[in-house]
DNA sequence: GCTTTAATGTTAACGAAGTTAACATAAGAA
DNA sequence: TTCTTATGTTAACTTCGTTAACATTAAAGC
């Protein structure tokens, strides 16, 4: 009777890592639960991660890929530069909704340090810089001058800003989607206000 | 000699949690360290506060009180909508900047549950209605019908998340404030920016 | 095929943490 | 003064992250 486990281990512990992270957040993954619920010994993960962190870290990674391909996706929805902006921003937020553990856990500060992790700091790279070149990129037959550069940068910022907060109030549950309303629509009402007054009498 | 500790303990307590939270966050405030460093048992904290949680609660309810007067301070700084409004982004994001750790408390998920501690819902109920209040109540003079009102209250929206995004960022070091211009100047300049792109030839 | 070695498991221990129970002392009410 | 309550203390229990020491498997070299 094989009393040791056999191969695939690591796949193992990863994917229930994700079911007890999606459920239970960073705080409730023990590595001896997990290691339990897995069925190995209580040390076993650490022949394949680097403890806790290193766990995270994987999960995280795998996080940022997908968040970044959802992202392209809605990126390429579009060449209209401001309907580009907003798909960006409704999907930014679907994301964090529908992910919201693994939403926080990139951009939280349980994620394991960028500086420890080289792989990690790869995927967050990535995922900002689909993010900002979706952003910033215009048209591209319109050259650009340095002052519309460093206002196309500038509203990269606000966009970001602004659906990066109503993800995180929305997972927090300060903002409460109206129910009738399809949240990309409440979603992209929001991205589009202008806090501008039209003209004050 | 009084081997026991004297009145004072609940308050030490706090203010020690206050000194460590500051620097190392809710994760580093251990309840036995906390003991140690104040000098007293490790059990002499639970007579003054309902295990960690309480005194997380506690800390985060003075937090929100800080928070709400420091908004209302902004608030009163002007009469005019537009102003007011960003105005109140700008202290949004300062408190954040200036108490990370504070803000992270008073909307992470180590705050403790809200509907354990009235007291928590409460600080943070009204700060959140000073927040809505300021952004919401154009000029008194003019009545406002309801779509009006519907509109405003999505400008409320629109006018925190951004300014939540923002303060996120920030002490996530997602966003790097420029140093050569005051934190306040570059939140009003990515407060005011308008996502709509002007006329598209 | 046999032996050596690296990878992968296991058990057992250490220290730190949150929490509670059982007990001790102080302070105030009766 | 005595009884009661608030406040401390010590000691224990459980869980956790982590590591050391040992066991087994599988693969590589001969």
């Amino acid at each position: 009777m094989s009393k040791y486990h056999h191969g695939d281990v690591r796949n193992v512990l990863l994917q229930q890592a994700e079911n007890i992270l999606i459920d239970e957040g960073p705080a409730g993954l023990s590595l001896r639960r997990l290691a339990r619920l897995t069925g190995v010994s209580e040390a076993a993960p650490y022949r394949h991660f680097d403890g806790k962190d290193g766990i995270l870290a994987a999960v995280a990674i795998s996080a940022f890929e997908r968040f970044a391909e959802q992202l392209e996706v809605a990126a390429a929805s579009t060449e209209n530069h401001e309907e580009r902006v907003m798909a960006l921003g409704a999907a930014y937020v679907q994301f964090a909704v529908e992910n919201p553990q693994h939403f926080r856990l990139i951009f939280g500060r349980e994620r394991p340090p960028l500086d420890q992790y080289p792989e990690l700091r790869d995927a967050a790279d990535n995922a900002f810089d689909v993010l900002q070149r979706a952003v910033t990129s215009v048209d591209r037959k319109a050259e650009m001058t340095l002052t519309e550069a460093a206002t196309a940068y500038n509203r990269a910022l606000a966009a970001w800003s602004r659906a990066h907060g109503i993800a995180m109030l929305v997972i927090d549950g300060m903002i409460v989607p109206p129910a009738d309303q399809e949240l990309s629509n409440f979603v992209l009402g929001l991205l589009a206000e202008d806090l501008t007054i039209p003209a004050s009498a």
